[in-house]
DNA sequence: CTGGGGACGGGGCCC
DNA sequence: CGGGCCCCGTCCCCA
């Protein structure tokens, strides 16, 4: 980040965003409003213009088109897209009124297409990043891009051409240039300009599905793009007859394109097997997938089982193999998993069968001290702790022991101690020292002493906001995906905005590896490096209420 | 406000 | 490699 975009910050209104597209799917699928219909194959999808041409760059540069000279934005009109699947149509249109992209694995590839062409390039990225393909080996110079744009200006001055036999020649040409691994090195070649950037084998041959040549409103769809037309040099760039979307998302880390279903069987030279290999490579943007991808770039692919995969929603890194469709299902709210006896539903299966304890009575964690069973081994946990009389989490303020953490947290974010910091003695490292002791060392706990401490220390810092794990949601790693400066950068951005417009972003008041290091550092440094104002300003009331007492503290104490 | 139960989502381990 | 199972932390709800 430059620094000219400290300001830049990105507040989440995840609320509003799901109220407002749940109102528009609401009204798509009542078909109230709806001002557009896309056919496929013989379905027919009624949609909005305005969402279409927000979510798609193809149909925003359509109708920009029509804005400008042609029947405008008004009319209804009716736009078939035989040349996506009418279940990827189906996926992308629910994806553009849901932000979640719910289909089947074995869709992915025509979900993928679909985006292709239509230029909704997240959800391309997504898909080549769940299929674990790659794009960075086709990222192309800039003199072969502007090699493309020539190209593409000629294809779509004569569409018929391009539509089958010329691009593929094309394609299998490169192809036979090209080295049989593409995918592993791309991935270990950040760079865009990296020796792989002879365009991708599979990108070529295989993302070449052509629009339907019987469409006739295709002559944009050739490429994607309606307004290629027009502007080749603009956001698209057909790659072998491949579209390249260079929107914005151009020049961020996914780069663009891949390879699409329906070409497999023409995926002579091999490029069928790497359709295979690639699948398995995740998301790919750990650094360990990259040295995983790397180790793999001789000859086959070659990767961790527990690989994390990122969440194309959220973002979020999925740690585990096969942790990401459950994840996914948080997003689309699906629940698979029905009780049969009351019909109560569950994202996963193994929630409900603990559910189904309570229709079976069954109990399997019974107390060694007592007659009382539970249907959780946590349950149990805690249970075991009220025997012992142990309560290992000690608010440090007040002193009061609780028997479970969520307790003590729940305590902590109320203010049921905060009359009596002021009274309480002075308290040194020994806070600290208790706690870490007897919380057994877990990391996690570790994460959460440093939370629930972070309020009376006088934390609350800019750089403790973030949480590299835990923030679920498009919450914070959403915002801020960057490093420690840019993170830094903005969050003095978020600390002027004041605490009024902080105070709803509870997300944004973070626990994670960081924040122990944060503490530590004001520790060293109390009230120095960090601007009082910077603290001061920049968080929700309550907190600001514990940070003014906490400084005060501290000046007391210096 | 606290104690307790339950639900939910993530991670680890294993098959 | 995907999925099942288990454990855990966290949150919500209720008494």
């Amino acid at each position: 980040m430059s620094p000219g975009e400290d300001g830049l910050i990105g507040i989440p209104f995840p609320d509003y965003s799901n109220e407002l597209l749940s109102h528009l799917n609401n009204q798509r699928r009542a078909g109230l409003l709806c001002d557009l219909t896309l056919t496929s194959r013989g379905s027919h999808y009624q949609t909005h213009r305005s969402v279409m041409a927000a979510v798609s760059l193809y149909f925003r540069r359509l109708f920009g088109a029509e804005e400008g000279g042609g029947d405008g934005g008004g009319g209804f009109s009716v736009y078939p897209l035989d040349f996506v699947a009418p279940d990827a149509l189906d996926a992308l249109l629910e994806f553009a009124y849901t932000a979640t992209l719910t289909i089947p694995s074995s869709g992915m590839r025509d979900v993928l297409q679909g985006a292709q062409v239509l230029g909704i390039q997240c959800v391309a990225d997504a898909c080549r990043d769940i299929l674990g393909e790659t794009a960075e080996a086709e990222r192309e110079p800039a003199e072969e891009l502007r090699d493309h744009h020539i190209a593409t200006e000629r294809m779509v001055q004569e569409p018929s051409r391009i539509a089958k036999g010329s691009r593929r020649k094309t394609d299998r040409k490169k192809l036979k240039n090209m080295g049989p691994h593409r995918i592993s090195s791309s991935i270990l070649n950040p760079s865009p300009i990296s020796p792989g950037s002879h365009s991708s084998p599979a990108s070529d041959s295989q993302s070449t599905q052509p629009p339907s040549p019987e469409q006739g409103e295709h002559k944009f769809v050739q490429n994607g793009d309606p307004r290629m037309i027009r502007e080749p040099g603009r956001g698209a760039a057909l790659n072998g007859g491949h579209l390249h979307w260079l929107h914005e998302r151009a020049l961020l880390a996914h780069p663009p394109p891949v390879p699409t279903p329906d070409d497999k069987e023409e995926d002579i030279e091999g490029c069928g097997d790497d359709a295979m290999l690639i699948r398995t490579t995740s998301i790919s943007t750990s650094v360990a997938d990259r040295g995983a991808a790397a180790s793999a770039a001789g000859g086959g692919r070659k990767r961790k089982s527990q690989t994390p995969q990122q969440c194309p929603v959220c973002q979020k890194i999925i740690h585990g193999a096969g942790k990401l469709p459950r994840h996914m299902r948080t997003h689309t709210g699906e629940k698979p998993f029905q009780c049969s006896a009351c019909g109560v539903r569950f994202t996963r299966n193994d929630k409900l069968k603990i559910h189904m304890r309570k229709h079976t009575g069954e109990r399997p964690y019974p107390c060694p001290h007592c007659s009382a069973r539970f249907l959780h081994s946590y349950d149990l946990k805690n249970h075991l702790s009220l025997h012992s009389g142990a309560r290992p989490f000690e608010c440090p303020l007040c002193h009061k022991a609780f028997a479970r953490e969520d307790h003590l947290q729940r305590h902590r974010k109320g203010h049921s101690c905060l009359e009596l910091r002021t009274r309480r003695p002075r308290h040194g490292p020994e806070l600290v020292e208790d706690r870490g002791v007897e919380r057994g060392g877990r990391e996690q706990s570790n994460q959460l002493e440093a939370l629930s401490l972070q309020p009376h220390s006088s934390a609350f810092l800019p750089h403790t906001l973030m949480d590299g794990r835990s923030v679920s949601g498009a919450g914070s790693p959403f915002m801020f995906p960057g490093d420690v400066e840019r993170r830094s950068l903005a969050l003095q951005a978020l600390a002027q905005l004041g605490p009024r417009r902080l105070a709803g972003y509870p997300q944004l008041f973070l626990r994670g590896p960081e924040l122990r290091g944060g503490r530590e550092a004001e520790e060293e440094d109390p009230g120095g490096t960090h601007s009082p104002s910077v603290q001061h300003d920049g968080w929700a009331d309550e907190v600001e209420e514990e940070i003014g007492e906490d400084e005060a503290e501290e000046e007391e104490e210096e």
